[in-house]
DNA sequence: TATTGTTATACTCTATAACTATA
DNA sequence: TATAGTTATAGAGTATAACAATA
């Protein structure tokens, strides 16, 4: 399977077998990013912004905090994305009658149908991408990133921190 | 193979069968990089600068620009990188001869060697990573990776942009 | 005049610290 | 006193513009 002659992948001396991951995962995500933002700008939204709307849509989120933390933000920083996603009437921002600190957070009608088109319109531009891939590397990817992406910080930095 | 039963997966409405690919990859590499951060501080090295040393490993470049572009960068940002790399003696930078307003970067053997121990140390734990893995999602992911990063910008943008 | 590298400047993004209100 | 949210400030990272040397 492997390409390489030597016995020793991991290369005390000589060319690994490989490019690091991050070298390549690094140029990959900037691209992706870079050419989903014409999507998002045409409907109004920032990067941070259409994270708040997906991370809604999962699970409800008690508090702006657990949200920003959520979303690998900061929770001064998403302040004036909310103010901007409440005005527009996308999602709403209640205090909790029980404890009136925290800013209930939930998604209106309207901020599920714009994370629907756009989500739509994203994931039509990654599956050409894919496209390219042959069928099994490509389910592999999709699976690995799922994997790799669904474990828990403290499990990650476990395995390789 | 896929896991719902809906007949369309790119859903104008109800929820999408995967998540964005960019909303898994760039957690993922945020967390891969933030985890090679005490690897390269251990070297006493700067992202960028281990980047320029991986790219000047490659095929040698005959211009500040043309390496900064390579590695994603801005030619005015490289300039403080390659600074100290010359000062400890990790890369040569010499005006061409031909063309004294170009500088010719090469890698010294002290810079290779410096190069090969932090690409060991890294890619070793991006091993233990990719171990998590089941053998053929790993071979996928590595592969696709591979495949896509090695898309020039302009393919790139043809197909997704 | 055009280009390489450099320096200086401004801008954006992000994190830290201080403040208000509730508890 | 402690916590959620907010605001103000400072810092890092990045890009833009002006400059010097060479062609």
């Amino acid at each position: 399977m492997t390409e390489r002659t030597t016995e020793d992948d991991t290369a005390s001396h000589g060319r690994p077998a490989r490019r690091d991951l991050a070298a390549m995962l690094v140029p990959l995500t900037r691209a992706l990013t870079a050419a989903e933002l014409p999507v998002l700008d045409a409907h109004g939204l920032a990067m941070w912004a259409y994270a708040v709307l997906l991370r809604l849509d999962d699970t409800p989120v008690r508090t702006q905090a657990a949200l920003a933390q959520a979303i690998g933000a900061d929770k001064t920083r998403i302040i004036g994305i909310l103010d901007d996603l409440e005005r527009r009437g996308l999602i709403r921002r209640e205090p909790d009658p029980a404890d009136r600190r925290v800013r209930l957070l939930s998604l209106t009608d309207e901020g599920r149908r714009l994370r629907d088109a756009v989500q739509s319109a994203i994931q039509l531009r990654e599956e050409k991408l894919l496209s390219r891939l042959p069928a099994a590397d490509r389910d592999g990817f999709v699976r690995a990133l799922q994997t790799l992406s669904a474990l828990p910080p403290d499990e990650f930095d476990e395995i390789i921190g």
